[in-house]
Order: C-alpha cells, then sequence, then structure tokens
DNA sequence: TCTTGCGTTGACGTCCGCGTCAAGGCTTAC
DNA sequence: GTAAGCCTTGACGCGGACGTCAACGCAAGA
C-alpha cells in the first residue's frame, strides 16, 4: 500500500510517516516511481508506535518497541529493551504525578487563604450567617 | 538597582527580564544612559511571577496577579481575576494528574504482563522454587 | 589610558512533532 | 487531452521561555 492508505489505516497523516522516516523509525520501500510502499506489518510497527505515542511516549522511547518487532518478536514488548523502557517511563510517570500533586495542594492552600482575605469573590456557594 | 541586580536577587538572568518586557509583564523605567531601573516594587512584582512559574503557571497566567500587586493589592491573589486564575488551573491540574495516572496504570499493567510472557527480565528480585 | 565589566538592541538557536505551503511529477478517470 | 488526485522533496512555521552570540556603548578602577 501507498503512503496514504498507511495513514488513513492508521488513523494518522502522510507528514507524521514521513518525518518517522526521516527519524529512522518506520523506513519505507520504493516502487519504480519512488513511492513509498508499505505491507501490513509496517501498520502493525506503526500502530505500535502510535498507542505509545498516545501514552505520552517520545518517539525515541518507542525505538525498542519497534526494532524488537522487526527482529520477529510477536510484540513490541517482547525485549529487555521494552521493558526498560517501560520501568523508566514508570519511574517518569511517578515523579511527576508526586510533583503536580504536590503543586496542586499548594495552589489549593493558596486559593483558600487568598478567597478567606478577599470575601467578595465570584459565586458564592451560600450565604453563611452574614447578614447584607 | 539595575538589570543585573535585580535578575541576580531574584535568582534568574538578565535575558528573562528583557523577555518580560518584551511580554509587557515587567515594563522598565530608564535612566539617562538608557539603562532599565528597578526599584524594591518590581522585585516584588518579580517573585510574584517566578513563583507562578515554579508552579508551572504559563506566563501570561501570571499577568492578573502582577496587575493586582500594581493596582496596589497587598498580595498578588488579592484579586477575583487572580482567583479565577487559580481555580482553572486547579481544573487543569486535576484533569491533568487524572489522564497521567490513568497512563500509569495502562503502562504498569502492560509491563506487568510483558514480564510475565518475557521471564527473563532483567533483575528477578528472587527465585521463587525455580531450581537453576 | 586601558581594561574590565556592566549595559544596550537585534537576531538566530533550542526542543519536538509535526502543520502547511510550494513547485513539480505520475496516474487514472472522463 | 485534461483535470483531479495521488505522490515527491524542500523548506519554513509553530509554541514557550528563554539561551547564546554579535557588535556596540558607558563607566569606573589601576
Amino acid at each position: 500500500m501507498r503512503i496514504g492508505e498507511l495513514a488513513a489505516r492508521a488513523g494518522t497523516t502522510t507528514r507524521t510517516l514521513r518525518y518517522y522516516e526521516s527519524r529512522g523509525l518506520l523506513p519505507a520501500r520504493r516502487t519504480g516511481n519512488g513511492y513509498r510502499t508499505y505491507d501490513e506489518d509496517d501498520l502493525k510497527l506503526l500502530r505500535q508506535i502510535r498507542t505509545l505515542q498516545d501514552f505520552g511516549f517520545d518517539l525515541e522511547e518507542t525505538r525498542p518497541f519497534v526494532e524488537c518487532l522487526r527482529a520477529g518478536h510477536p510484540e513490541g514488548d517482547s525485549c529487555p529493551a521494552s521493558l526498560g523502557v517501560y520501568r523508566r517511563k514508570l519511574a517518569e510517570l511517578d515523579t511527576l504525578i508526586e510533583q503536580l500533586t504536590t503543586v496542586r495542594a499548594q495552589v489549593a492552600a493558596q486559593l483558600t487563604r487568598a478567597e478567606a482575605a478577599v470575601p467578595g469573590g465570584p459565586e458564592p456557594k451560600c450565604e453563611l450567617g452574614g447578614h447584607v
């Protein structure tokens, strides 16, 4: 199949596929007239990449999975290198979630304090005891 | 004080201060020779910006806080607009944390599944019953 | 006087994953 | 024949918050 069809079947764009190729992630065979050609295996590789991208993996982080599939393994994560990426991503996510949770708490505290200092805030849920 | 001193006192760079000025966030007075001049109030504004930046606020999101201080209020969050930014940021953080938590769970599940399929993973904590 | 160390503006570089032309060639349907 | 719709490469744009020159001016101490 050609690039347009592959892109459509994977729910992405031709620009993206050419970008992946430029990164050496998804090289393409060529027909006589210079058109890129892909097969079902390429679609599988592409879907692996897209799934990981949707998870927030960097493109480079998808490379071990792609190479694993290309090496003939049934799944992209059937190789130790892929597992390593999983583990590093988990640690990264844990750190990030923890940081964001901390920030969230600080912002919430600031909001509470500021709301108390400026009672005339928008949308007071109800007037508790305050005779106006 | 001049730009270098202000940057040092706020723990940032002159480039950053010029950038803020270009965004209209922290305009500077000028001396006769064209040098930027700042006072203690500017330092306070700058610290407000930096604190919010450290929390992950976009530069534009710090603007209401800066304007609030410049309007003479004791704190950057003494104004309704600032409270609005707090609330939007909280909602944003909640959404983000939730998404990341979901992704984390999915990645963890993938890792568990893949580890089971490829038992020869690195660093087995201990050998349970497996005679080698 | 000369060097050092401030300051100035302007402009390009960075990172990442593409989007969006531009200018042209191939193929197919009408 | 020709128009539509695919393909090709190349190259600039974007967003955000600056970093990093370059080329210059101003000021103060040895």
